[in-house]
RNA sequence: GCGGAUGUGGCGGAAUUGGUAGACGCGCUAGACUUAGGAUCUAGUGCCGCAAGGCGUGGGGGUUCGAGUCCCUUCAUCCGCACCA
């Protein structure tokens, strides 16, 4: 029988669906292993050949798990909800529900032809209601409680009223918004509306007007992470900054928790390095400069700044403050009123974008304001410049030209004094920005150096009460409102214009149906659209809806126990799966999901939900699959094409052909004429050898360059298992590299080579039950070492070379002994599982083999008898020479000696020394 | 500008702890079988050279008996952040 694999296939995913293979349930009889695939959101496209990479990594390595004895849960859904279905529906008016189900469905379809071993039983959705009720109880959860900094987690707002109605705020340390100090007395006589707005400050879910990124072609605010360079990463359409009232999640009150269990997770560094950089920890000194007495306002008002140099504070010559800061207006003088308007009605004309394009131009503009240096009590000319960002620390900095350099161009450009307080550097040239050096022109400071005059600058600025240490993060508090349809609604309603969260009992709250899928005549968002959107006493229900990241932040949870609708997670499974062992997927969501889940796993452990404060132990990164384009040359004005060899000779345009027609980059012309009727009729210069030759080139997989490779169709024509091999076989899975249909043609012929080891020339299966000879074993316990180091290290390329190399070798000795070959096809069947099932029944067993053992290694067949050490002189490999194992160094050198090829190279000389590593190498060292 | 990653044949890549550089596969060359080949099999294939031999892991320098691997320096590409005080 020849290997006909897509019988093969059907037959075996047939029956891993009908005989349940990999249903899983606790069993504390064995070990848990938790392996996650990050889901997908089903896009209209279907799946191309880069997307289910890291998919066949996770089930190489869950199958491995299972034969290792493991209790694996490898688990798949869908993250549902999102902005491409809806902006469909708005452009077809077909439900997002409906275009959902059927890019599910497809999504489906492409995963089962690649024989993955998910438990389907759990598969969750995140727009389905049962699914959904739990991130909106989360949400209700979120918003019941508050962030103590005293004991570092969230507790119960109740408690936090308790200490209102007893003490007031006044001892309250908590991550909360800015809001006035009141006392016990002032509580308990305040309106419940006036209650209900003062602990909005406090709740980690939080209604507040902030500035926004506004999208207007989306029509809804998006959070920092799903903006890049001013644009929409979803769609590429422009965002400005907005003032809007909007639900936000507290994360910055998990920042510090968020980076310092960072050491503890089994994450890429560079990833690390990306969450790290996101939540931007700095170290500083908040310090207050007092105005002038000269100055507008200057009693009521000093200027907070943070700095991270508190030692460089004697260099400080002049102040800036963001143009958007509340003391412009108050301290301006009079004199000077027009030119700071002026300022900031240009400052304001430029978008973020301009900002951010543009750092190159300095504008600012002085105040006419002074402040006074809190130590030399020198008066500081205080200026506004967009320089300094409103949103990250207090929006003012001192400015200390020699030893920053923002703050340096800006005083050479407006002729501002600079001080030298640091040595090392040489201000005539630039600032100095380095930490270290030996502090000068500093009174107190003079002589220490810069670790040491920041200890002490904090000091004093505590003693006189004019400065404290302080922490600063650049995390910003995530905006979780949108203005769309597709997502998550709110289980929040409107009492007096102020927010109330819903009973958990009323539960999911359903996402209504609407006539049309955008904004209301009012500029509602489309829930505004929506029939007895109130609650049953009619009070009017939020119109947003949550963001993409409210329903992966906790999905990984639910799998856990997808069925319970009495909790999110039973506390028995939680206990059992713990947290998320493995998890695979791109590196895209690492400042996005990869923090809010983290965020929604710490808050879930504060309140007791989960057993673990981080939800992804280990995490890998599978890189990009890239496109390979091809390209013909049409000579320009014509419509005849020239080959790649001879296309110097004309002046030509490269246009990308569709790579499906091309083969071994040799374009198949006929296909060519057919594929666009414009070539109908084109004309071709071809090479020497009569072919049309195509250039290449690697660039992102994408329809528009026709360099798409579509899963299905090579798994049509060589067969799923050459595919997972193929897809690992490409290189190493973290990295990217491109795809080539090109090289699949090995690995094929590697799985007939295998098949026909089992197989005999006419194609009958024979197989022999005679003892394997020790070179056999040698060949199968080389192979079953490798592969276990391969998987557990994650190096599946080199374990495909590995299976080709064993079967190459079996292959030379004919061996076709069942002793050999049931172990051979056990240790790939994590890799190929359908060919490796059939060949396992072929031997004579019975039912599947994923369930059986991994056979363990035995050293004792790999020992030799002889060793063949490679000998060189200087370094250099002249030859190699064989001695028994038993040999030392002594009798390796003596025989050395009395070896005529090494006397022929010495020729003559005296080795100076001998250096024999055992089993490795010898080299021969003589002088020069 | 800061941070991270990566540079090895025509191509994808291997070399896990400093120890035979180029495993494995594609492609290419030659041959066999064949009416035919986008099938199969055999042999060869880093570069220069007829050969002996020499040169070779982006470039330069160093440590070492020995460096793709360690150190210094430099270049290129990709990714992340970016007036973050």
């Amino acid at each position: 029988m020849e290997y006909k694999f897509s019988e093969i296939e059907k037959r075996w995913q047939h029956y891993w669906e009908k005989n349940q293979t990999f249903k899983v349930k606790e069993d504390k009889s064995k070990p848990k292993y938790y392996v996650l695939d990050m889901f997908p959101y089903p896009s209209g496209a279907g799946l191309h050949v880069g997307h289910p990479l890291g998919y066949i990594a996770s089930d190489i390595y869950s199958r491995y798990k299972i034969l290792k004895g493991f209790n694996v849960l490898h688990p798949m859904g869908y993250d549902a909800f999102g902005l491409p279905a809806e902006q469909y529906a708005i452009q077809t008016g077909q439900h997002p529900a409906v275009t959902t189900e059927n890019n599910i469905r497809r999504y489906r379809e492409q995963m089962d032809k690649i024989g993955f071993c998910y438990d389907w039983s759990r598969e969750v959705r995140t727009c389905d209601p049962d699914y959904y009720k739990w991130t909106q109880w989360v949400f209700i959860k979120l918003y019941g409680h508050w962030f103590n900094k005293k004991t570092n987690k969230a507790e119960p707002v109740d408690m936090l009223i308790a200490e209102f109605e007893r003490n007031g705020n006044t001892a309250v340390e908590a991550a909360q918004n800015e809001c006035r100090v009141f006392t016990a007395e002032e509580w308990n006589s305040m309106t419940e509306k006036d209650q209900q707005l003062i602990l909005l400050n406090y709740r980690l879910a939080y209604h507040a007007d902030t500035m926004v990124n506004w999208c207007p072609a989306l029509g809804t605010v998006l959070a920092n992470d799903e903006v890049k360079d001013g644009y929409s990463v979803r769609g590429g359409h422009p965002v400005e900054q907005k003032k809007m009232k909007q639900w936000l999640l507290r994360v910055s009150a998990y920042a510090e928790r968020l980076i310092e269990s960072l050491d503890r997770l089994d994450w890429s560094d560079s990833l690390k390095e990306i969450q790290k950089n996101w939540i931007g920890r700095s170290v500083g000194a908040v310090i207050n400069f007092s105005l002038d007495h000269g100055t507008r306002n200057n009693n009521k008002h000093g200027i907070e700044v943070f700095t991270t140099r508190p030692d460089t504070v004697f260099g400080c010559t002049y102040m800036v403050l963001a143009p958007e800061h509340e003391l412009v207006e108050k301290i301006t003088s009079p004199e000077l009123r027009s030119a700071v308007e002026e300022y900031l009605i240009e400052t304001k004309k430029r978008t973020e974008r301009e900002r951010m394009a543009d750092t190159k131009t300095i504008t600012g503009q002085f105040t006419g304001a002074y402040a006074i240096h809190p130590f030399s009590g020198e008066k500081l000319q205080v200026w506004i410049s967009d320089y300094v960002l409103a949103g990250y620390g207090t929006g003012a900095i001192m400015a200390v030209p020699a030893h920053d350099s923002r703050d340096y161009d800006f005083a050479k450009h407006f002729e501002l004094p600079i001080t030298e307080v640091v040595t090392g550097g040489d201000i005539s040239q630039g600032s100095y920005d380095a930490k270290e050096g030996v502090l000068i022109n500093s009174g107190f400071l003079d002589g220490l150096e810069v670790q040491d005059a920041i200890a002490k600058t904090i000091t004093e600025l505590e003693r006189k009460g004019i400065g404290y240490k302080q922490v600063n993060y650049r995390l910003r508090d995530a905006i979780f409102s949108r203005q769309r349809y597709w997502g998550e609604p709110f289980p929040v309603y409107y009492k007096d214009e102020v927010p109330y969260v819903l009973d958990e009992e009323d539960l999911p709250l359903v996402l209504p149906e609407v006539d049309a899928y955008l904004p209301t005549e009012k500029g509602e968002p489309p829930l505004g659209r929506a029939k007895n959107w109130k609650t049953g006493e009619g009070y009017p229900i939020e119109l947003s809806t949550m963001p993409g990241f409210a329903g992966s932040s906790a999905y990984y949870l639910r799998y856990m126990d997808p069925k319970n609708d009495s909790e999110l997670v039973s506390k028995e499974a939680n206990l059992y799966w713990e947290n998320v062992d493995l998890y695979i997927g791109g590196t895209e969501h690492a400042t996005g999901h990869l923090i809010y889940s983290r965020f929604w796993n710490k808050f879930l452990y504060d309140i007791g939900m989960v057993c673990r404060d981080e939800p992804f132990k280990k995490l890998i990164n599978q890189g990009m699959i890239q496109g390979r384009s091809n390209f013909v040359y049409r000579i320009k004005s014509s419509n005849r094409f020239v080959s790649l060899g001879l296309k110097d000779d004309y002046d030509v345009t490269p246009i990308h052909v569709d790579v499906n027609i091309v083969n071994n980059d040799i374009l198949n012309v006929e296909l060519f004429r057919k594929w666009n009727p414009e070539y109908d009729d084109a004309e071709f210069i071809f090479e020497e050898d009569g072919t049309y030759r195509c250039g290449y080139a690697i660039e992102k997989m994408s329809k528009s360059l026709y360099n798409v490779v579509n899963p299905d169709d090579i798994i049509e024509q060589y067969g799923a298992d050459t595919l997972r091999l193929y897809e690992m076989f490409l290189g190493p899975l973290e990295q990217s590299k491109p795809w080539d249909t090109n090289g699949i043609d090995g690995v094929h012929k590697f799985l007939r080579k295998l098949w026909k080891l089992f197989h005999n020339e006419k194609n009958e299966p024979e197989l022999s039950d005679e003892k394997p000879s020790p070179d056999e074993l040698k060949i199968l316990h080389k192979t079953i070492k490798k592969i276990e180091e391969d998987i557990e290290r994650f190096s599946f390329n080199t374990s495909v070379s590995a299976f080709m190399i064993c079967v190459n070798e079996l292959s030379s000795l004919k061996c076709n002994k069942r002793e050999i070959l049931r172990d051979l096809v056990i240790i790939l069947s994590p890799f190929a599982p359908h060919i490796a099932e059939e060949l396992w029944q072929l031997l004579g067993n019975q039912g599947t083999i994923s369930k059986t053992e991994f056979p363990a290694y035995k050293s004792g067949y790999l020992e030799e008898k002889t060793v063949q050490y490679p000998v060189s002189f200087n370094g250099k490999t002249r030859l190699k020479i064989n001695f028994p194992a038993g040999y030392d160094n002594k009798d390796i050198e003596d025989e050395l000696m009395r070896n005529e090829s090494v006397l022929k190279y010495l020729q003559g000389q005296i080795p100076k020394k001998i250096i024999v590593v055992q089993g490795r190498i010898i080299n021969i060292v003589t002088g020069k």
